[in-house]
DNA sequence: CGACCGGATTGATCCGGGTCAAGGCCAGAT
DNA sequence: ATCTGGCCTTGACCCGGATCAATCCGGTCG
């Protein structure tokens, strides 16, 4: 399917893409088609040759990899304007995850051969695709930060405080996606969210469902942040 | 100090580089210097301007980020033909890990305004760069996969198994750097490295200060690749 | 409407690994 | 040769999170 005039709109507000001419993006996205998916259906397998880039219009996607007893790892959760595999289109590779839909997503797929066609063309572009997996980098450098200082408690906090919109104070949010998912982010089992919820209770966040309410959201970035002991004393009534 | 012949053939023979002309590769490294560096010595910062780019042409460094706390997370290990800051050089942004000297070291630092001109001038170079910064994308996300789905002791299989030079059989090898720096690159402490090291002597693991002797690498891996529940199983006498 | 099913919570228990402390070992300094 | 300090190992203990199991809840489908 082609894409409709609201997907390039959707493309050009993207971060990747701010500051390029709409004719330079048109161009860059002229031979993309828009994939409808649906929950559970497969965008692109780990492994399989990386003949196409991503970018997420809408809905919810997940990245992860199973490894050889498996079980899944989840690396990312995608949602829109995020993008997926630029490098691996990019250098011939494959692909390093494998990416599945979430809830109802619609996502623009971008022929590989064509990335490097304008990026060889255009050094901006090129410069953009850099800076985007240089995004990505950062990400995962983040990621196995926190996997190896933080404990358990500290990850759901910081996940907390990234879903909020401000930086301190008060405030209510609905989570994205299910905690089933949320934990398996986090690199914990379900029921280890559960009672992390429960002890973040003391310092004044509670869940309900999807409903979250936090009462000091620069608490829960201090609890983030401080080392695994103080973080422990902290959640103490 | 300018590269003397031996770093430059050095240079040559590492992966990313592979194919590309002689002449290629001169241009690229034209203008870099080597530095000289000896145990803790900072080579770049994590946050700094990323204004050059580096190849290790020998020794061991260790990249590393330290959150607020204090604690300081390994990411990764380099050595002779680790290249590191090139997602970053290009894309203009900041070192995303600190980078530190852990034992003598050569490392040629190229300017990055001179990267990214050359690699505009020859797409080749271009997309050798992006291989590389692809390579350590796939560093990364199994680094995140094996946080989340691996028990210490499978990461410390897998970090032998990785040493070893072949795929099977028996093997000794000596450890690369200090037990300490093991332990912290796979997110235990150096006490539970040590254990690890005794639990696997029944699969016929045997480490005697730096040296280690491997009975059959195949089990190693086994016992990596299998699940948590699994690979405790294997290791009980 | 009730049956059902998957997600979410809660409890009981176990194990891995962190923490704290003591001691061994080796290398370099005095 | 002795001292000293850093690395490593070992032991005792505790805590976080996994595991197993029961229950609950909300939505869907007959």
């Amino acid at each position: 399917m082609t894409l409709v005039p609201g997907d390039l709109q959707a493309i050009g507000r993207i971060a990747l893409f701010h500051g390029l001419t709409p004719q330079t993006i048109a161009q860059l996205v002229a031979p993309a088609r828009t994939l409808l998916l649906r929950p559970r259906d497969i965008l692109a397998r780990q492994g399989d040759p990386a003949d196409a880039f991503f970018i997420v219009v809408s809905g919810w996607l997940k990245l992860y990899r199973n490894n050889s007893a498996g079980e899944e790892a989840v690396l990312e959760m995608m949602k829109e304007g995020s993008t997926f595999a630029e490098a691996s289109a990019f250098s011939g590779g494959t692909y390093l995850a494998t990416a599945e839909a979430v809830a109802d997503a619609r996502v623009a797929r971008v022929p590989a051969e064509h990335v490097v066609r304008c990026a060889r063309d255009n050094p901006e572009v090129a410069q953009r695709m850099v800076s985007s997996i240089s995004q990505h980098m950062h990400y995962l450098c983040d990621q196995v930060e926190r996997l190896k200082a933080q404990s358990g408690l500290q990850r759901v906090a910081e996940f907390l405080a990234s879903c909020a919109p401000a930086d301190q104070g008060r405030c209510t949010l609905a989570l994205p996606y299910d905690k089933m998912l949320i934990a398996r982010q986090l690199g914990l089992m379900p029921e280890s969210l559960s009672r992390a919820f429960a002890r973040l209770r003391t310092v004044g966040v509670t869940v309900n469902a999807a409903q979250v309410t936090i009462e000091d959201i620069g608490r829960l970035r201090r609890i983030a942040d401080e080392d695994r002991a103080s973080a422990r004393g902290a959640v103490r009534q």
